[in-house]
DNA sequence: CTTCCACGGGAACACTGGGGTG
DNA sequence: CACCCCAGTGTTCCCGTGGAAG
């Protein structure tokens, strides 16, 4: 009997170094973006000299090296700092995690060995805390906020407090880098926190087809054997993920899927067929995870929209057949319905996430709706939806096109 | 001009999981 | 220990509102 990890046991004829290829590497090698580089450079220099470095709002799509970009010029900042005797220290804060003015403050009072515990404490406490934390002496604090739009509608009242400390501080001082995917995010700030946050601005565009073949040639010379990659596979990736925005992190995954799969099924060359196949996995594999991580509710919901759509082969669907739809499977589930003004917020949730399209539309005497549609294929919502054991008798409910909901 | 439906903002509430104090 | 304070989350309740069909 072959022992269970022999298939893995073999070395990769393709990969030379995965690593390079998966999110999480950080490149030093950013080409197309030496533009943004000097001009974030000549925005925080100041710290050098020990003056207050501008603030600086970075916006622009998914995947394009703003994150990238900023990790760089902070990292040969911090080292030129140390060359040089200055204290400057620099705090990465990512939005999506601390994603209130609470969990903000305790988490940079924390970096500054402040014992703050991450939740309990009045607001203003953590925030006084800080303050004295990193105001004992002469240094600078560079404040990075990634994902600040995903702060902004439950912590926004962090970025505006932040953006006014440096009145309060008398040795230290304290500069924002506000990093954002939603350009107009900075838009719905209070006038005098934009304009106290926008010192410099700084606008990253999509990546086009030669700049992300640039880019994905340089980590392929590092992840594979050169011999293995076939013509075209390089450009068909940029091409792929020029559809989605730009986005590096797209192209890269499919790189990396493509060659796991060529791996696997032990192809000699990596090819176009495999980063088509890529593509089709990576898609059912977000699916999946998407799915899977909502909540029950949205869950029922999502249901309820499938089994509507495949009785009804109808594209669009209006927000008061689904709710019908959704409480009569919360009835046959035993499970208390939400109200029909959270399942609005639900529908919008998913339409973010980008599972649905809901529209608000006006269809005069029959009143106002949401015109929801699937933009995925409804087999992949229905796989990823199978493992939900509490969602199994709902299998069994039919509806019949307007008239209301039959038990099958 | 009315009517219709549900959108979506806002307040208020219940709960949770942590604090500090007597 | 009991007790109240605090931030945060998910929800309900209330309600003003849009805008084309009738």
């Amino acid at each position: 009997m072959d022992n269970i990890f022999q298939d893995f046991t073999a070395e990769s004829e393709l990969f030379k170094d995965k690593e390079v290829l998966h999110p999480t590497y950080n490149s030093t090698y950013l080409p197309h973006r030496t533009k943004q580089i000097k001009i974030l450079a000549a925005a925080l220099s100041p710290a050098l000299k020990g003056e207050k470095p501008s603030n600086v709002f970075i916006h622009g799509g998914q995947g394009i090296g703003k994150t990238a970009t900023v990790k760089y010029v902070c990292t040969e900042l911090e080292a030129m700092c140390k060359k040089i005797g200055r204290k400057c220290t620099i705090v990465y804060i990512n939005g999506e995690i601390f994603d209130t003015q609470y969990r903000v403050f305790a988490y940079l009072a924390r970096v500054f060995n402040k014992r703050v515990p991450m939740i309990g404490w009045p607001t203003d406490m953590v925030y006084s805390e800080f303050k004295a934390a990193i105001d004992t002496e002469e240094r600078c604090v560079i404040v990075i906020i990634d994902d600040a739009d995903k702060l902004a509608h439950k912590g926004d009242e962090a970025l505006y407090i932040l953006s006014r400390i440096n009145s309060e501080l008398t040795n230290a001082k304290l500069s924002v880098v506000c990093i954002s995917g939603d350009s107009a995010f900075m838009e719905l700030q209070e006038p005098e926190v934009r304009s106290a946050l926008c010192e410099k601005e700084i606008l990253f565009l999509p990546y086009d087809t030669y700049q992300l073949i640039d880019i994905l040639e340089d980590r392929a010379k590092k992840a594979f054997n050169a011999s293995q990659l076939g013509d075209a596979v390089i450009p068909l990736c940029a091409e792929f993920a020029v559809q989605e925005q730009g986005d590096v992190r797209y192209a890269l995954d499919l790189l990396r899927v493509a060659a796991e799969i060529a791996d696997r099924t032990k192809s000699k060359k990596l090819t176009q067929e495999h980063v088509r196949l890529a593509k089709e996995q990576i898609e059912e594999h977000w699916i999946a995870e998407v799915v899977n991580t909502l909540p029950l509710q949205s869950k029922i919901l999502l249901n309820a929209i499938i089994i509507l759509i495949k009785a009804t082969a109808k594209r669009y669907l209006f927000s008061g057949e689904v709710y019908a739809t959704y409480q009569k499977i919360c009835a046959e589930l035993s499970i208390e319905a939400l109200t029909q003004r959270r399942v609005t917020d639900l529908i919008s949730e998913l339409d973010i996430l980008g599972l649905l399209t809901a529209k608000v539309i006006n269809r005069g005497r029959y009143g106002r709706t949401k015109e929801i549609s699937l933009i995925v294929p409804v087999e992949s919502i229905q796989l990823a939806l199978t493992g939900e054991t509490t969602l199994e008798p709902a299998a069994s409910i039919k509806v019949e096109s307007e008239s209301g909901i039959v038990w099958g």
